[in-house]
DNA sequence: CTTCTGACA
DNA sequence: TGTCAGTA
């Protein structure tokens, strides 16, 4: 199992991801109704984000900031998807295991940061231990 | 206590 | 989007 497939593995509670994304829990489940994010459920119907997930809520996040709206947000990741299937030379890659470690790190700093509980801890254990 | 769905403004 | 209800 290697880093991408990892990215894949639900592991955050919609609490977590508010407090990651700065979104709220009603936004995250619009955003899934509108299928811009597809969150695994637990047996109990429990939203279970990954990081892919967490990092397609924090572009959606990004866009928003900057003045997009809905449809907006749509284009942005369709085109998203047109660039993935068109092989232009020079398009950059997936983020390589280093930039996702860094990104990690800074999202814990950050979050320890606010307050004595640690956030990832828990779900994060099993991002490691996983392979 | 947290999360879920549906619903209203 | 926020918020409230009634659940699981």
């Amino acid at each position: 199992m290697d880093l991408n497939d990892r990215r894949q593995l639900p592991l955050f509670s919609i609490g977590t991801v508010q407090k990651l994304t700065g979104l709220s829990a009603r936004q995250i489940r619009y955003y899934e109704e509108h299928e811009l994010i597809q969150p695994a459920r637990t047996s109990g119907k429990q939203r279970q984000f990954s990081f892919a997930d967490v990092e397609r809520l924090m572009l959606i996040r990004q866009w928003l900031d900057e003045g997009h709206n809905m449809a907006g947000v749509k284009r942005n990741f369709e085109e998203m998807e047109r660039r993935r299937a068109h092989p232009k030379d020079s398009q950059k890659k997936d983020l390589s295991d280093t930039e996702v470690y860094k990104w990690l790190e800074r999202e814990m700093l950050g979050t320890q940061s606010k307050s004595s509980e640690s956030l990832f801890q828990g779900d994060l254990s099993r991002f490691y231990r996983k392979r």
